[in-house]
DNA sequence: GGGTGCATGTAATGGGTTACATGATTCT
DNA sequence: AGAATCATGTAACCCATTACATGCACCC
């Protein structure tokens, strides 16, 4: 009986399909990479990649380069490559979600109107900003990786982010308003 | 030293503050309540219970109907009710995402397209049927909770579903497009 | 000498799901 | 008699973040 990999595991496998790296340098390339809706810290890539090399998914080579610290780098096997292709075919699960801003709106009735306002404004200019940062990140790779036949779908991932950010910043727009007459009728 | 409560009180707050509840019935209504965006399982609500009310957020009142099992009902004490009315004053933080289809799509030059677009395919009728449930459940409390003071605070989180599935839809059928495209350049 | 960045890792703690265990009642 | 539903709860396990611990190298 196979245990399923954990995503990590899958993330991790992914991420080294591009290039051999250490762990420390899978922490740094996520924010250019899947950043965007993936996180992993270093306390579950390090035993991560202890466990996947133990099982044969990646090997390990130790660099010593004169004035440098120890780097471990890692590289996919053939069968850690297998491994993720078979990941990659089956199918996707939805994550569950779970949201504090809406948590707090669905409740917003107990306290004033100006404690939703705050929050959707907080959640507005946050949102703003990351939209910014996807338009950003894609002229960037665009330029960057513009050879790479994986970019294609990197602009996916990306695009839907796009969209996603631009529905919520209309529904804050309508929400502040909903809220503006929700206030007016309480004055009254 | 106060330590922050986890979300788990928060919503049980929340929940409780519209009605004394049982932990069965808490898990119960969740669904037609925080379930677009939140979720509990049961293992985390009764020791949760138990948790609040040793710290007299909560008081529990045991029914025993004849012709029924044992029910512990739990409502709000005034204690309680601060420490829900704190919290949503306090700013919302965001929950860090994690999307194992992104995370597949971002990959997706590893395999065929076809895999991507079997991923994408059924994304786009999960997010349709979930767009239906928006619907309903709209329909659905504007009919029974017609006269419920915070039916506006429910519609803004509902809607906040709504705006991002049409978004995801969208997407979904770009993208399949866009895995065409690249299927057919892939084919000459 | 001290801060910053490179680099690796572990431990403590908490969040969360699933499966299990139990038992009454009600409906068929 | 047996299935479904009401109802409560625990234990095992996994997932994940944060903080901690360590140490070298490089630059100012």
């Amino acid at each position: 009986m196979e245990r399923k990999d954990s995503n990590t595991v899958n993330a991790l496998l992914g991420l080294l399909s591009i290039c051999p790296m250490s762990g420390y340098d899978i922490r740094q390339v996520i924010p250019f990479s899947i950043g965007h809706f993936w996180s992993e810290s270093y306390g579950q890539i390090y035993p991560a990649l202890k466990r996947m090399t133990a099982e044969g998914l990646i090997s390990k080579k130790t660099k010593r380069d004169k004035g440098k610290p120890v780097r471990h780098e890692y590289s996919l096997t053939e069968a850690g490559r297998d491994r993720l292709r078979a990941w990659l075919e089956s199918p996707a699960q939805r994550s569950p979600i779970r949201n504090e801003l809406l948590l707090k709106l669905f409740f917003g009735g107990q306290v004033g109107t100006e404690a939703s306002r705050r929050h959707i404004e907080a959640a507005l200019a946050a949102e703003e900003k990351t939209l910014q940062v996807y338009e950003a990140t894609e002229q960037q790779i665009r330029r960057e990786q513009a050879n790479d036949p994986q970019l294609p779908y990197w602009l996916m991932t990306l695009n839907l982010g796009r969209h996603c950010s631009r529905a919520t910043i209309a529904w804050c727009r309508e929400t502040l308003m909903e809220l503006d007459r929700l206030a007016e009728l309480n004055r009254q």
